[in-house]
DNA sequence: AACTATTAATAAAG
DNA sequence: TCTTTATTAATAGTT
């Protein structure tokens, strides 16, 4: 537009381009206003430099208002509502349920803010969210096993017992029919079912006690 | 810029506004490009016209990524937890202002299991994962009430046995005693321990099934 | 940064 | 709307 066209390429002189952004930027900021001014329209322009500084004109309320503009546009399908399970409630249950499950979900957001310190991408985002339930699974599935363990040893202590106690039930069966009938087995079998088995859980697992 | 200069302020003409909203769009959106390719820098513009249609030019990537970047260079202060506003409240009210606050989490989730196709802004896609992580919450508990209900169980089994098991033990060796000693008791109790019991667990947990 | 020769954008008209 | 055209605005290269 001056002493001369230029091609459409990026400028490889550092202090050219430099200058021609400058320059460029204020006429692109410009522009938009007047355009807006003009033509009562609503715009947004935010430009990063090669460097990352950011330079924003948001024409009619704040940049944020309109991304929100920007974003309910793009969206296609509202889908629909999710209704409440218990239609009928006692209002105040109901409040402090629902706020409970807020307050719930704000203390994770603390959680999270303090670890991932701010500013994240979407597909940040994403990995953090795999990530966070891979751990969750990991946990879950250490204490599954181990309850699942727990169970099993208690299934086959309660098989033992069951097959200790039936029989002893036989031999106490034979002895009260030992007026009639002669005794078949009198072989002293000694059962240490009833000594060696402990009582005691290795874990207690308390019911409130997740993972955070 | 030609034919005279305008002044700058609203275009009262409807056609005349249309006409110039229309080239100085598209001459917007060209220098957009242009600084963008000759500067090396990343633009994201979007412009709503008067009627609210949408026209919008991203430079180096997605309006979404950009945004993104938008929202993260914006993000000095964090803002504070959202506190009660008015601790009293009409009831009614903070029903639909805390079901509204759950719902946004709801439509998140929605997005999310959707794909993630569409438009979300970083503090969204935040409310959401948190919104995950809860739900994972809700279902381990119940997991693991059930599964903690199960041992309670299987132990409290397991004492009856042991007990059951004690006493038929005593009744054994008094039996074989006898033929020193007198024997002292032959009222014939029934245990009907060994029969009641069912070893059936009333749930299957297998250690590889979790959440999804 | 300021200047200025040129080019690009565009207001008004067709 | 599209094209043309007269004019202004933007800006590349220079100081």
């Amino acid at each position: 537009m001056a002493r001369g066209k230029i091609q459409m390429k990026r400028i490889e002189n550092p202090v050219h381009r430099q200058v021609t952004f400058c320059k460029r930027r204020a006429g692109l900021l410009k522009k938009a206003k007047e355009l807006s001014v003009l033509c009562d329209a609503e715009i947004g322009l935010f430009i990063f430099s090669a460097h990352g500084k950011l330079y924003e004109q948001a024409t009619k309320g704040t940049m944020q208002s309109l991304i929100e503009k920007y974003m309910r546009c793009n969206r296609e399908i509202p889908a629909e509502e999710p209704k409440d399970k218990q239609p009928n409630m006692d209002p105040k249950e109901e409040i402090s349920m629902l706020k409970h499950e807020i307050e719930v979900l704000h203390k994770g957001l603390r959680f999270i803010s303090r670890g991932g310190a701010g500013a994240m991408t979407l597909d940040e985002l994403n990995v953090i969210e795999k990530r966070l339930e891979i751990w969750i699974d990991h946990v879950r599935s250490a204490k599954m096993d181990i309850m699942v363990q727990e169970i099993q040893l208690l299934k086959n202590k309660e098989g033992i017992l069951q097959a200790a106690n039936k029989h002893l039930q036989q031999k106490v069966d034979e002895q009260y029919g030992m007026g009639e009938l002669a005794p078949m087995l009198t072989n002293n079998i000694q059962y240490p079912l009833t000594t060696n088995i402990q009582t005691q859980c290795p874990l207690t697992i308390p019911s409130e006690t997740y993972l955070f």
